[in-house]
DNA sequence: TGTGAAAAGATCTAGGT
DNA sequence: ACCTAGATCTTTTCACA
């Protein structure tokens, strides 16, 4: 990972779709340089993937939220594979505290996800709070100082 | 927004480096066909960006968490257009509740997780659950049945 | 790791249904 | 809205430093 293996990142993450001859105009390296580094990158997993980002609201996504779920024992969220699943949701997250994980949900409307919320009631007790927008959605990695 | 539009919405969130010629064929339709219909996607606000999603582990990133920020009022986190740009914040959601946001935070190390935290209590109360791990990292957006 | 050059493949533009 | 076809550009491959 040196200087030149972040310039890549830093043009990949900011835009995933740049040919391999216009990466390479940009890092001032040859194109079959920068299509080996980007498939180690890649190989070595530091890439996990190239994924256009939807606007949720535009494909119909009104009601986002962000679910703390309390499912500790055999019935735990994390312990059924089906659950990632479920098209709305969208990630989640195992973390510390009184909650066993969290998850961000988006559902087409409020009826929505009120069905959402009663099937994750069989494995715990769901805690929701809904998001009112998304000031900051993304934010690529950058080498820190 | 017709299946055809989904089918490369499906493609280019699983995928965002296909090319118009390989999307052409899993879509059946011409490849300039198929750069139309992605542009009016980009253009409508549908696709926001192309991003390559990077392993923050493998970046030095060992110190993941959620912080959920108490802060309303003029000092509040929202109103300050620098926080978007610290390297460490990943995500920032603003939410109903007893909270003003939510904040996905990535560091290097506990030492700079505390800085961070520092950092935000000019804004609010910051209150930090830990990632432990991250069961389902991304989801693409799916048309709900 | 890196380069340069040639073959294979993709994109873009134009004209037509 | 979509297709085909030719010109241009990009990617891939490989010999070599």
């Amino acid at each position: 990972m040196d200087a030149m293996d972040w310039a890549l990142l830093r043009e990949l993450q900011a835009d995933a779709r740049l040919s391999y001859s216009e990466l390479s105009r940009r890092v001032h390296l040859s194109p079959p340089a920068v299509a080996e580094r980007v498939r180690r990158l890649e190989e070595n997993g530091v890439v996990t993937g190239y994924h256009a980002h939807v606007d949720l609201a535009r494909t119909g996504r009104d009601v986002i939220a962000l679910v703390t779920m309390s499912c500790y024992g055999a019935t735990c969220l994390l312990l059924d594979e089906a659950v990632p699943g479920w098209p709305e949701v969208m990630e989640i997250y195992r973390v510390t505290g009184d909650a066993c994980s969290v998850l961000r949900v988006a559902t087409a409307s409020m009826e929505a996800f009120e069905t959402v919320i009663d099937r994750l009631g069989k494995y715990g007790q769901p805690s929701s709070t809904m998001v009112l927008s998304t000031p900051l959605p993304w934010q690529p990695v950058l080498p820190l100082p």
